[in-house]
DNA sequence: ACTAGTAATCGTAATCGTTACTGTTTACAC
DNA sequence: GTGTAAACAGTAACGATTACGATTACTAGT
């Protein structure tokens, strides 16, 4: 997901183009990982000190239903990176020392319909943890 | 896993047998689904209204330790069933109603070895979320 | 450009789930 | 029974998230 079409999309929506905005999403263009509400905090707080967690939470709950970021929950806290591949369904590697993913192509889902007989699925969660070759050591 | 098989596991471990513990496996043995704090809070509250978080997060900490619960997070909460399977690998279903689970012997990981050279894999989580056939209408 | 209307924001407080602290009580070995 | 460490109750603190009233700022329409 570039910048362009992250914007595309949010003026589909009739979302406003806000400098908070701008910030929080050049921050997710230039860091391709997982990242906590509070490191974008952090990283608003440079320039804009007052950031206020409502316009936080707010506009990444926002960016998260509109399929810009994705989300996930890595020790009960939320965690969001820009959308990869354009919406093609994968799942990740994800580095529990620096947030870093890896995709991982193969979906465990079409293998397992099978025990599943009567059960309305919903959705699933295939994630693996541990370190990228930069974290370990 | 029984209950004899958790007291067993407690008793090697020189853990106390308690009226609170007692209660605690009961609820889990005649419950074979993931529940919440607050639903074993709720239980215990009939007969023991002052009941203390620190009671119940401990012991719940301490039998997921021990491998007496397995433990999952849902939705921001941390959820525990009574270990099926003795121990052997496995994944779930779990409604996102009841919290039931249906066992999913198919392991992912079989499969994805491929992709992740130089990378130190520490674990990974896969699970079904949707409604068991109870909970479908 | 000006203004109105509404979305977005700030500042802060409330909420939720969880963890931590301090005496007091209890289980269990001797 | 007695001693001792574990377990407990009661409560406060904590971190992440959500909510709220008042203010500000985008954008469309004139």
């Amino acid at each position: 997901m570039t910048l362009d079409e992250a914007w595309r999309i949010l003026q589909e929506r009739q979302f406003k183009r806000t400098k908070n905005r701008e910030t929080i999403l050049e921050f997710f263009s230039d860091n391709d990982r997982y990242l906590t509400a509070m490191e974008v905090r952090n990283f608003m707080a440079s320039d804009n000190p007052g950031i206020s967690f409502d316009t936080i939470y707010r506009n990444l709950s926002t960016f998260s239903e509109l399929g810009i970021l994705e989300e996930t929950e890595l020790n009960g806290e939320r965690h969001f990176r820009m959308q990869c591949d354009h919406g093609v369904h994968h799942h990740h590697f994800i580095c529990t020392a620096c947030g870093k993913t890896q995709n991982i192509a193969h979906c465990p889902m079409e293998s397992v319909s099978v025990n599943l007989q009567g059960f309305e699925v919903e959705g699933h969660k295939f994630e693996i943890y541990g370190k990228c070759p930069v974290c370990v050591e």
